[in-house]
DNA sequence: TTATTTAATTATCGTTCGATAAATAACCTC
DNA sequence: GAGGTTATTTATCGAACGATAATTAAATAA
């Protein structure tokens, strides 16, 4: 009860105990990286500094002893989220061709959707996009590339369709809006919030069927007009 | 060249000629609206009121003689996109029974894509889904009540199915995969700014022949299973 | 135990933000 | 043309932000 007198600011009464216990760096590190993935999924990239401090029980410049600047610390969660948790399987359990086609692609949104429709990815994904990074321009290169190519010539040799030819734009462009409807289902849950009285199983079961039952005759269709040309 | 020493803050060589024209207030609010939307569409919702007061060639504090707040200024943004350009035809277009089905549902989309994929449009809508202001469940409500209900009920019929009943859920959510399909092509051209090599007009044909294509069936074995309770 | 290292704190700077109060000047009326 | 109304400006406040420098104390080594 004696001096303490050195500073109004002390905010009397209301010092939170300071930890000052000593972690290991490494640690550390991923500790700040999985609250500021949680504390920008909430509030976005206009978080505050001090904020993410205070969740982790920690003083606001600490964080600038692991991460030169915020930009940094936001560079190292787009890497957690997008880069860690992207599954190498997902492309090969496409190109699996000893099961049936409905089921590979039904089985891969179901597992896809599991990963990805969460508050972090989603809306840390929506942030990134609106900030202007290109987060997500390279990660949708990536779900063309690895996704929805192999899904397109999967599905086109599954109809008998010509499968020695690369994808047309407007091949891929028709399985992006499967891609897409699915995708929505995710932002309308997490984001928006909206009541989802179907659930996500359901939801993917009807959607991949309805899309292989039509897009048959539209692959042929396709394929026809460019074996045909003027 | 005289005097001119009452103020260091002047930024010498810099007054950029304060404009002092007298507006009508009404004129002014509109104007204030309009270049809101240009900004917020830009930079989000954190963008400044000095910035925006800079774009109109005004002073900051003049927008709150017009808005009591920036959220008052927000909540008029909304109002402006969200409300005003909403076109009752759509619902109207889609009941019109003396076209084919596909053609009501091409038609329609293609006007709704050329009202909403815009920057002002979908770039606000996400950040204020993210916001986690209730617009998007508001918009949400009603896409689902005017126009996916209109369009469940119209295709049913065009398929030869009881069109007495209101659609179930797990029907309506079958043509939200539709909607978010085509949506999502537009977040992908314009807030991703992803190369889109097939143009809307082809990407909505493809979409709606696929999915009405495939809806048949699916439609079938929902009605059958709901008139077979266990 | 003492010395060294460095994780973590305290203190603080310069900017920018939303918002308010007071002063000024453009337009309208008589 | 004088006087009043109010649209617009100048000046400024307090809070919050990202970031830096200097200080303190916990762990490790001697």
């Amino acid at each position: 009860m004696a001096g303490r007198s050195s500073s109004l600011a002390a905010a009397e009464g209301k010092a939170p105990a300071p930890r000052r216990t000593r972690n290991k760096p490494e640690e550390r590190h991923k500790e700040f990286v999985r609250k500021a993935v949680e504390l920008f999924a909430e509030i976005g990239f206009e978080a505050g500094t001090r904020e993410l401090a205070q969740r982790l029980g920690v003083t606001q410049p600490l964080l600038y002893r692991y991460f030169p600047s915020k930009d940094d610390l936001i560079a190292a969660v787009y890497q957690e989220i997008y880069v860690n948790r992207w599954k190498p399987q997902w492309r090969e359990g496409l190109l699996d061709e000893s099961r049936p086609i409905r089921e590979r692609i039904v089985a891969f949104y179901e597992d896809y959707a599991g990963t990805i429709f969460t508050p972090e990815w989603i809306r840390i994904y929506l942030f990134a996009g609106l900030r202007g990074v290109d987060i997500n321009r390279r990660y949708a290169a990536t779900v063309e590339e690895q996704i929805l190519r192999p899904i397109t010539l999967a599905t086109r040799t599954s109809f008998g369709l010509g499968g020695g030819e690369p994808p047309t734009p407007e091949e891929v462009e028709l399985f992006w809006t499967l891609q897409g409807g699915i995708f929505y289902y995710g932002v309308r849950e997490i984001v928006y919030r909206f009541p989802m009285p179907v659930d996500r199983a359901t939801m993917i079961r009807n959607a991949v069927d309805t899309f292989l039952t039509g897009v048959g005759p539209v692959l042929k269709r396709l394929a026809e007009r460019s074996d045909a040309p003027a």
